[in-house]
DNA sequence: TCTACCTGCTTACCT
DNA sequence: ACAGGTAAGCAGGTAGAG
């Protein structure tokens, strides 16, 4: 049979001592398969074994074949053997043979990505093969390979099913299993329940029988997984989840790996996307959905299971609908499906693994191609020296009219292409050299490796945005917008990569040219504009904020274009403008500032803020409102009616006239284990005292609470629940004194204090410029 | 003994 | 298992004033 197919995971199994390459997905239709291969055989390299090496290796078991090739190896063409052997999981102990792990290469790469480098595969795949039984698996067809290649991307129906667990806090009993599943538009929920070890009987043939693509679920990852996984053990079960069988594996203890599905656990993917304030279920729902939980007691759950079993039920069933619903909300599929059409490895690759991965992915196809040696991460002889990144002008405190921020259109990867800065480029006798002496040979010479890879893929990108200008189907401009999104993303996690410390291309000397010549070219522009009469105000690594000392918009526009293009076309890199700020705000800090938009069109009017409270996830909601509300005053420029508000405010909190809910201060809280001091902190404190109430808490997660008592050494705090206030005190003179401290960073700017905002009248000044 | 100031630790943000 | 630069709050200390 031939078919089509959007890969949602690879992976392989053994059978009779070897290895079997699976890739699993749906078809346009919507039927899911399992693709099997079964002459693939994983192989590395060793740059001029020694003698004692060769032997060694030649003896082995699982040898099949050793080969002579010729590698290139940092410039130079080098002798090295091509070992092949049977076994994916042994070619760690096989490595070790070698004294010199240098000399080994490509010894890392996991056995699906060989695969998909060597075949070429992306996103989705055309195959033919012979159709057999299903067998153990639990795909709707189950294929033999003959051939398969890479195809044209296409976006099938994906099944996701979301699940939840109820357990007793006293015994740890397992009570239910809440489950909603979609697929195609619609959805379909249920539960399990009885003896423990039947609940998890039950939800593996469930799994089987429904066979999901994604698995999901709030906080399945750190909690409901592993507590299935107990009780499994317990009762001697095999957790077969897996779409071959297989059972889960935890990596790094942290994502979870079952064979053809993906794990997404909803409160990371919510964690990693909007950044909540809070990030419980209840917190999330409400603020995504607008849709409240359930209102089950979970601390009594025990309780709750006695009175009113179904109730608990539903509730359990509603925590799975809702943790789907997030999931579906945030929209995070279909920009995984995109990205892992941009880099090619298959879609749970791309949703739970880190940047190197994808990198890997465009970059070590290419060098195979290219008989360039590739190298293994090194974990271990990690560097410490960091190398020094990006430039921040400094800003001073003030109120700025019509400002111009014009920024670098992805200012790295085109300093990578300008510069021909790679790891194949870069050499002694180089034409070019970076501001930190490191040289590199001109793109005449050599075209690097990289550079060429960062040219095609803003080719692409543009390829992206035209078709996209020129597509009036609004569903498929939403799709050609996420792509040119995504080619954005990987190119810009390129640098990030090459600096890092344990990356198998990295070298520090390509980092550091990188950010040098970012440097160079930033503080060139701010000194040629300065010298120009254009005042800078502020710029951080690719950006500089100018006065463009015009009273209209649209002179400040076209001023600040024409300074942009100039400089665009003298450095050879685009610099674009990207907003018109009237008026901005500073009080003189890097990273922080505020202003209102005038320009684009589809912006003015908006309040833009960086840095300060208002962006902090850990400041309470009153501290972020009071600021806003201060900005906006300060940004229509009447500086009086701040300071009033300010006072009323302050004065407010202090006699205790303010929500609760509006105190709550959030953090995230490592594992214990990881702090100096663990009882010293507020984040600490208030996740212990969760956990000895029986609360869902795993490292990673923000706790909330409310300071009752800051005078103590550490501050007493008490963890906050909604609903359950009643007997918490806050220190309002805490929280007084906080938001005077926010607050009176802005008014200081006018010669205003923290204390004269909390006490006496103010000196009486009118107009803005009595200020200054 | 109290306050001002400093340092180290920590988190979250900006690009 | 992508980077560095930065602000700011709290804990816990010390120096100097009262």
């Amino acid at each position: 049979m031939e078919d089509e197919l959007r890969v949602v995971s690879a992976s392989y199994i053994t059978e009779n001592g070897g290895p079997v390459v699976e890739l699993f997905g749906r078809n346009r239709k919507g039927e899911s398969f399992t693709l099997l291969y079964r002459n693939f055989l994983p192989y590395f390299y060793v740059i001029e074994p020694t003698g004692t090496e060769l032997e060694a290796l030649d003896k082995i078991d699982d040898k099949v074949k050793i080969e002579n090739v010729k590698l290139q190896y940092r410039g130079e063409t080098r002798n090295a053997i091509k070992f092949t052997c049977r076994s994916p999981w042994r070619v760690p102990e096989f490595r070790k043979i070698i004294r010199d792990q240098n000399r080994i290469l490509a010894a890392d790469i996991p056995f699906h990505f060989r695969f998909y480098y060597d075949f070429d595969l992306g996103s989705c795949v055309k195959f033919s093969g012979n159709e057999v039984e299903r067998g153990k698996f639990t795909t709707d067809h189950v294929v033999v390979l003959d051939s398969i290649e890479k195809t044209a991307d296409f976006l099938p129906p994906l099944k996701i099913m979301s699940f939840d667990i109820e357990n007793t806090i006293k015994t740890q009993r397992l009570l239910v299993i809440g489950y909603t599943i979609s697929f195609t538009g619609k959805y379909e929920d249920g539960y399990i329940v009885g003896e423990p070890a039947d609940i998890v009987r039950q939800f593996v043939e469930l799994v089987r029988k429904q066979d999901p693509d994604v698995i999901t679920g709030y906080n399945i990852d750190g909690y409901d997984l592993p507590f299935i996984e107990g009780v499994a053990s317990k009762g001697g079960i095999e957790l077969k989840l897996a779409r071959d069988m297989t059972t889960p594996q935890r990596i790094q203890g942290q994502f979870w790996r079952i064979h053809g599905r993906v794990v997404a656990d909803a409160w990371w993917n919510v964690k990693r996307e909007i950044h909540p304030k809070q990030e419980t279920l209840a917190f999330v729902s409400i603020e995504l959905l607008g849709e409240s939980k359930g209102d089950v007691d979970r601390l009594n759950i025990d309780r709750e299971w006695e009175k009113d079993r179904e109730r608990v039920i539903k509730y359990c069933i509603k925590d799975s609908y809702l943790a789907l619903r997030i999931l579906e909300k945030i929209d995070v599929l279909d920009k995984y499906e995109n990205m892992s059409t941009v880099s090619l490895i298959p879609l749970d690759d791309v949703w739970n693994s880190g940047n190197s991965t994808l990198i890997d992915s465009l970059v070590i196809r290419v060098a195979d191609r290219r008989g360039i040696a590739v190298p293994m991460n090194n974990f271990i002889n990690r560097n410490e020296e960091k190398i020094e990144g990006g430039y921040v002008h400094s800003i001073e405190p003030g109120l700025y009219d019509m400002v111009a921020v014009l920024d670098f259109k992805s200012m790295y990867p085109s300093l990578m292409i300008k510069y021909n800065i790679c790891f194949t480029t870069i050499s002694e006798d180089g034409e070019i050299i970076s501001p930190n002496g490191t040289r590199f040979v001109s793109p005449e010479r050599k075209r690097g490796l990289i550079p060429e890879l960062l040219e095609d893929l803003m080719r692409t990108r543009d390829k992206y945005k035209l078709m996209m200008r020129n597509e009036t189907d609004p569903g498929r401009k939403r799709y050609l917008n996420s792509m040119q999104s995504q080619v954005k993303i990987l190119m810009n996690s390129f640098y990030g990569v090459f600096a890092s410390s344990f990356y198998r291309f990295t070298d520090q000397n390509i980092g550091s040219s990188i950010t040098a010549f970012a440097r160079e070219t930033i503080k060139g522009i701010i000194n040629d504009l300065n010298s120009k009469g254009i005042q800078v105000i502020y710029g951080d690594t690719d950006s500089v904020f100018i006065k463009t000392g015009k009273t209209d918009v649209d002179s400040a526009v076209s001023f600040s274009v024409s300074i942009g293009e100039e400089i665009s076309k003298r450095l050879g890199i685009q610099i674009e403008v990207e907003r018109v700020l009237d008026p901005l705000f500073s009080h003189g800090a890097k990273k922080r500032y505020a202003g209102k938009v005038v320009y684009p069109e589809n912006e003015r009017g908006n309040l833009i803020v960086r840095g300060y409270e208002i962006r902090r996830t850990d400041s309470f909601d009153l501290q972020s409102e009071a600021l806003t509300e201060i900005f906006n005053y300060i940004l229509n420029r009447d500086v009086n009616g701040a300071l009033r508000r300010a006072k009323e405010i302050i004065s407010d909190v202090k006699s205790g006239r303010v929500e609760i809910d509006k105190l709550v201060i959030s953090r995230s809280v490592k594992d214990f284990e990881f702090y100096k001091e663990q009882d010293s902190l507020a984040n600490v404190q208030t996740a212990k005292k969760l956990m000895k109430q029986g609360q869902e808490f795993v490292p990673g997660m923000k706790v909330s609470w409310i300071v009752v008592d800051s005078k103590k050494r550490p501050q007493e705090v008490e963890p906050y629940i909604p609903n359950q206030t009643s007997n918490i005190k806050p220190d309002y003179q805490y929280y007084a004194d906080r938001v005077a401290q926010t607050l009176s960073r802005v008014t200081e700017v006018f010669s205003v204090d923290e204390t004269s905002l909390k006490n006496v009248d103010i000196k009486k000044k009118s107009t803005l410029e009595d200020f200054f």
